[in-house]
DNA sequence: AAATCATTTAACCATTTAGTTAATTTCAAA
DNA sequence: TTTGAAATTAACTAAATGGTTAAATGATTT
């Protein structure tokens, strides 16, 4: 394929996406990312200098958009019950359209977590502060079960987020086939809400 | 440090363990793990024939007995709700005791899916199959709400796993200490039984 | 069209890495 | 104490890989 005309910076970010979402950093060559592209090898170091420099550009790119939409839901002023459905609709929604991040964001804590720890406290100061107090102020109205905050915040991101990180492991188990999981995926969408409401419900 | 005499098969596994958990299939250096040893390279080549035969030696005989304490546990004869107890428990205080293996996993699911796919298969054919015919009897016998057993199954392991997987980043974002970090997963042993049990039984 | 600038390439280079080899050491059995 | 096999090592190789360079190409301006 060759790069449209004087796309090349955009068509580099686009191989190079695709290729250490497949093979992970390590895994990565730049030949490989040079052949998605349809260019030269040398071409990857005129634009970006090093590999490490176009990972984190990608990293960076990807994580830009993802966070901040997720910490906005958290912090939005809709009533719980109606937000815990949008949480899980729109997080799920998200991570359809981007189920590489979980993996993205793995390599980073096992290859660089000081460096994550850095790029979280300069890009997202913003904490879940206003979800956790919410959660709180559910139960102090008696509205739901009386639990440590977190716990329940720990949760839900696990039961969002699990999926994705851990497909390959889980369509082996539960003899899953591409289309499969993406109906299981669908399904959940609608499964989560109940799932999490009911255990919360103060009855 | 020199290897104990004679042991140095041993005393291979236990270095590659360390250095394939930190750095991952394709990040790993068979010098590296030499190096851990205190050995010469080429021992590790006499002792196994390649990288891959050592990445799989320790990978087998970390699952070969962390994955069938699960599957016996959610294969065995006790009633349901005592089951779901039993596997919170059990699995925390595994995870406790092994809290690497996740990250081994999820790194080698992020940067290997194929390898690994094909490596479970090849050892482990036994599923869950008992559990989730269990749940079904239990929804016929309306004790629980229909739902999809296996959406059931994959939440337990993600409220489960993930915190360990995740463990740096809620780190950051909860704000939490390594203590703080160890009396929650103690907490949530007492917090998941229940927030399953919750939301599965019908009232 | 000539000059200038950015873009792109083929051919290299230096280093790293898994794996090999041949020689040496260790150690137990004869 | 000799011998022979197992264990261990230093030195090596071949291939792969990230990165460089200098030349070529293309586009834009003068």
């Amino acid at each position: 394929m060759a790069p449209a005309e004087h796309q090349s910076e955009d068509t580099i970010l686009k191989a190079a996406h695709k290729v250490f979402l497949s093979r992970g950093y390590h895994g990565t060559r730049m030949q490989e990312i040079a052949d998605e592209a349809g260019i030269n090898k040398a071409l990857l170091h005129y634009y970006f200098r090093s590999k490490d420099k176009i990972f984190e550009a990608i990293f960076l790119s990807s994580f830009k958009n993802f966070l901040p939409q997720i910490l906005e839901i958290l912090d939005s002023d809709e009533p719980f019950e109606k937000k815990i459905n949008t949480f899980f609709s729109k997080y799920l929604d998200l991570l359809i359209k981007h189920p590489h991040i979980p993996n993205f964001i793995m390599h980073e804590v096992a290859h660089n977590p000081e460096h994550l720890q850095s790029f979280f406290k300069k890009h997202f100061e913003s904490k879940p502060s206003k979800f956790l107090r919410q959660i709180k102020e559910e139960m102090d109205a008696g509205r739901i079960e009386k639990q440590d905050p977190k716990q329940i915040l720990v949760s839900m991101l696990a039961l969002a987020i699990f999926p994705f990180a851990a497909k390959p492991i889980l369509q082996i188990v539960l003899e899953m086939s591409e289309d499969d999981f993406k109906s299981f995926i669908q399904e959940r969408k609608k499964f989560l809400p109940e799932f999490v409401m009911r255990s919360l419900r103060k009855i």
